[in-house]
DNA sequence: GCTTGACCTCAACTTAAGTCGAGGAATTAC
DNA sequence: GTAATTCCTCGACTTAAGTTGAGGTCAAGC
C-alpha cells in the first residue's frame, strides 16, 4: 500500500538485469514508455519491469524487437496490466513459439531424409525447398532458390 | 564424362540461387576456394556448388558462417567430398538442429508454466532463469540476469 | 577488333541491437 | 554547501552477413 513512487532508470536495470543503455534504446524503440521527474530523468513504474523483463524473454525466444513491440503494444499503455492482459501475451507468445518449433521439426525431418542418401543435390534434396527461407535472422541475401527448377544438371 | 571445364561464379549464383557477392564474401570467409584463371577470374569446381548450397541449408538452420566453416573445415580441400563425407556433415548438422529444438521446447514447457499464472514475477518465474540465456544471435546485452536472486521484492 | 556483358577489387553502406564515451546537469550524502 | 553519484543527450563504434557502387579488366560475339 506503499505511493508507488516510481523507478531511477539505474533501479531498473538492476531488477531486470537490463543494461541502462538497453533500457533507454528500448525506450527510443517504443517498447517502455517512463515519464520524466522535474529534472528531465527517467521515472520508471513497477509495471515497467514487467515489461522489460518480457522483452529479454520475448528476445530469448528469438523475436526481434520490432515482434515485440507489436506484442507489447496490445497492452494498455498507462494503465497497469491485469493478470488477463498477461495471459492474453503470453498466448500470442506460445502460437510464435510453436512455430518456430515446427518449423525446425519440418527441416529436421528434410534433413533425415538427406543423411545417408548423399544427396544435397539440388535436383532432388527437399532442404533446397525455399518453403520457410530466409525466415531468418537479420539482413540475408535476398535473392534466393525461387527458382530451382530452372537446374536442369547434376551437380 | 566431360572435361569438368570449371564454372564461373556467375554459373554458380545463378546454380545455387546465392547472389556473386555472397558467393565472394564467402569466399573471404574461407568457405569456398576457387582456383583463378589466367586473367584473374573466379574459377568454380562442381563440388563447390554443393559447398554453397550446404551454407544455405545451414544458415536455414540459423548457424553462423563461423559455426559453418567449422563444419565444412572437415571437408577435403582440394578432394571431391565423398558421399561419406556429408553423411558425416549432415549427422554433426542433425545434432545441432536437434540441441536447438530441445531448447525451444525447454522454453515452451517453463512458458507454459507460466500462462494463467500470471506471473512474470521476477521472484518465481522460470522463464527467468539465465540458462541457455545469450545463446543467441548477435551482440545482445553482456550483463545478463546473473543475479536474480539479488530481487527482494515483488513486481 | 571492338563492343558488350561478366568479372575484378576495394571501400563504404545497411540492419539489428546495443555499447561506449564525452560533456554536462540533477540528486543524494554528509 | 559541496562532493560524489547517478542521470541526461548525442554521436560514434560494434558484429554479422552481406549489398552497392566506383573505377577498371577479361572474355565472347559478330
Amino acid at each position: 500500500m506503499a505511493v508507488p513512487k516510481g523507478l531511477a532508470i539505474g533501479d531498473v536495470a538492476a531488477r531486470t538485469g537490463l543494461s541502462v543503455s538497453a533500457i533507454r534504446f528500448y525506450e527510443g524503440r517504443g517498447l517502455v514508455h517512463p515519464e520524466r521527474s522535474s529534472g528531465g530523468q527517467r521515472v520508471f513504474l513497477r509495471s515497467d519491469i514487467r515489461r522489460l523483463s518480457f522483452i529479454l524473454i520475448a528476445q530469448q525466444i528469438g523475436l526481434t524487437i520490432e515482434e515485440i513491440s507489436q506484442l507489447l503494444s496490445s497492452l494498455p499503455e498507462r494503465r497497469t496490466p491485469t493478470k488477463r492482459d498477461w495471459t492474453r501475451i503470453s498466448t500470442a507468445f506460445r502460437h510464435m513459439l510453436d512455430e518456430r518449433i515446427a518449423l525446425m521439426e519440418r527441416t529436421r525431418r528434410k534433413l533425415d531424409g538427406c543423411i545417408g542418401c548423399g544427396c544435397l543435390s539440388l535436383k532432388k534434396c527437399q532442404l533446397y525447398n525455399p518453403e520457410d527461407r530466409a525466415r531468418g535472422l537479420g539482413t540475408g541475401p535476398r535473392f534466393l532458390l525461387e527458382d530451382v527448377s530452372v537446374v536442369s544438371t547434376e551437380t
